[in-house]
DNA sequence: AATGAATGAGCATTCATTCAT
DNA sequence: AATGAATGAATGCTCATTCAT
């Protein structure tokens, strides 16, 4: 038998090293040999299994987004209704995402900057961006006493939720020691707080 | 005889052609070729009146924080207490934020990614941050009520809502049409509100 | 399968184009097309294999060094005496060192040049310097009678001997056609000869 | 009365700019704006006085030519004869050359630097030797018992002179420390002993 | 699959020279 | 005479991509 591929691990493993990368480089300087360096790899392999370094962006905004639906799901796993799918979904993506993947989340500020100027970092990341709001307005909607909210009130309240996250990711990444512990998950909890008293009332 | 020196005003129009070539091709992109283009002046002239493109960044950061400053005394100047102020700040941030200046809002989500890798503009970068959190922190515990909340509290919601505001801009840059309109600055003032009611109770 | 370098090879032959560069143009007219089209290299190429053009020219010290060393070894084989050794020096600095390679001694003369801007150049200039100086004073020292001999004259002697040799060499380079054949081995051996009458004396 | 031109005056005191530079940066890195600093000047004022950067270095050859010949002048004045006036000779090149002026030293090094490639530059140098290799040949001429001297020996002798003056200047410019005190004088007085020696006998 | 040498376009920066004032 | 802003060609260097092995 001939050996068997290991496309799909190089791959991964070139993904991760392009995160890293991205993490304390940006895009841009974030060469193809320093992407190599960091997956441990030739450089000239990664061309090998990406037509290009863009598309090895590309893969990689899969696979946080990926990781990202994985978090929630994982947390929420246990959580018994919508309110503590809610709260699951602010832990999934603050709780930990301040001090536990701090890589993650400096990638993720570099690709926002992308995707203001790449075309088709900004179509993945907008898709992005409304599969969160989608998400959260589901579970906003799946709370008691939602209906009588109006939709345009709840998707408020999802982007409000989504840029608190985002900014919290940017201000983590570059300034961290100015911001308080614990910060952002409070005033997210405290968001939501203010949605389930309207909602309720 | 000696000419006159022209140099503050070229200088400030280096800064304007770096603002527009940041607000669509982030820092690496943004060539000195391309600035120039955008100021209308040759290449070469940017390093008659700067030693470096990295100082041009500096400068339109400087620049930035100076406009920030004015726009929030301007909206602010005829707030009668701390609770307009801290409206008017809003404003000044988010109000007219995502529509009004979309240029300096879409710069300043590539400034926040070089601070993540670069040093000084780091430096600068948490210089500003911490700037808007005495600010917001001052304009809060001006309230009345302020003195009953502990200071961390204060601290957090000033972070929160500096959180949203970056992340507000990253969104309105890179993803404007999935976002309702005045999204943020609604989520700001719900914050605010929040905050009242405790401090008041 | 990985290809087998051949690093070494191509950093002795862009050390070869700096030679040549050097020899006719200085360090600054030195261009890096220039370097690499004397070696028959793609421009490019020159920073894989090092990292910057100054690079170059120390790795070109290096081997002029080596050279040196290796030519008065050779020619010092036979020598049966110190006597001998240091006509051997003699020879293998200025004997050939007018006609035959002229190429390294208008090298040698725009390094000098170098040392007296660059740090990192002159370091390497001084330590070469010293070295010759410590071989000449060793040759010195090895002749009969010459514990008799304060070491300053010793050492003044060497110095003298070095001076003769690097204004041979600048002569040599810049104007050639105005000096007589052969005066500078002809005055470096006179100088010998001054030194064995006084120290056997 | 119109106010008298001082373009003598401005000319040289650019020259004595470029030689402050030259000592310092070589001609290639000697830019405009570093001449005219050290002369205190505005830039754009060296090209009214000069046509360009290189006619300033020829103006520079020629003023250490004359600074030259009018020291050997001085210092020779009380010289009773010819064994007095090569006295004065290595004492007007060297006796001072080491310490006094230094920089003079260190500019005559680059400009010996900038002859290899210079055309213009090379013309003037070869005539600068010329001129040394005349002088000192007269004086040497001029001792008793010269005329049973070969000619040719007697220009050996000078040329030897000349390269150890040239290369005591490079030494001296690029590795001060490494060299003993005063051996370049006593190395020529040496040579010149040797010389009466012969001659005499 | 894998390697690392090779290429060449593109970049920031430097600088002699020009020129309006 | 003098100034200093302006120009643009040239330079060292970086880097995604290609390719022979």
């Amino acid at each position: 038998m001939s050996r068997k591929s290991n496309s799909a691990q190089r791959r991964s493993e070139i993904v991760a090293g392009m995160l890293a990368a991205m993490a304390e480089q940006g895009y841009e300087k974030a060469t193809v040999q320093l992407i190599a360096q960091h997956a441990g790899l030739a450089p000239g392999l990664l061309h090998y299994h990406f037509k290009s370094k863009a598309e090895i962006l590309l893969a990689l905004m899969d696979a946080l987004a990926a990781q990202g639906k994985q978090r929630f799901e994982q947390m929420s796993a246990n959580a018994v209704d919508a309110r503590a799918r809610l709260h699951a979904y602010v832990d999934a993506r603050l709780g930990l995402g301040e001090g536990a993947d701090a890589k993650a989340a400096a990638a993720w500020v570099m690709i926002g900057a992308e995707a203001v100027r790449q075309g088709e970092v900004r179509e993945l990341y907008q898709r992005a961006v409304a599969g969160e709001m989608a998400l959260v307005e589901g579970l906003l909607a799946d709370c008691p006493g939602a209906q009588d909210q109006p939709a345009e009130d709840v998707r408020a309240v999802a982007a409000g939720l989504l840029a608190l996250v985002e900014g919290a990711f940017q201000l983590a990444s570059a300034a961290p020691q100015a911001m308080p512990t614990g910060y952002a998950a409070k005033a997210a909890r405290q968001m939501l707080a203010d949605y389930f008293r309207s909602a309720v009332s």
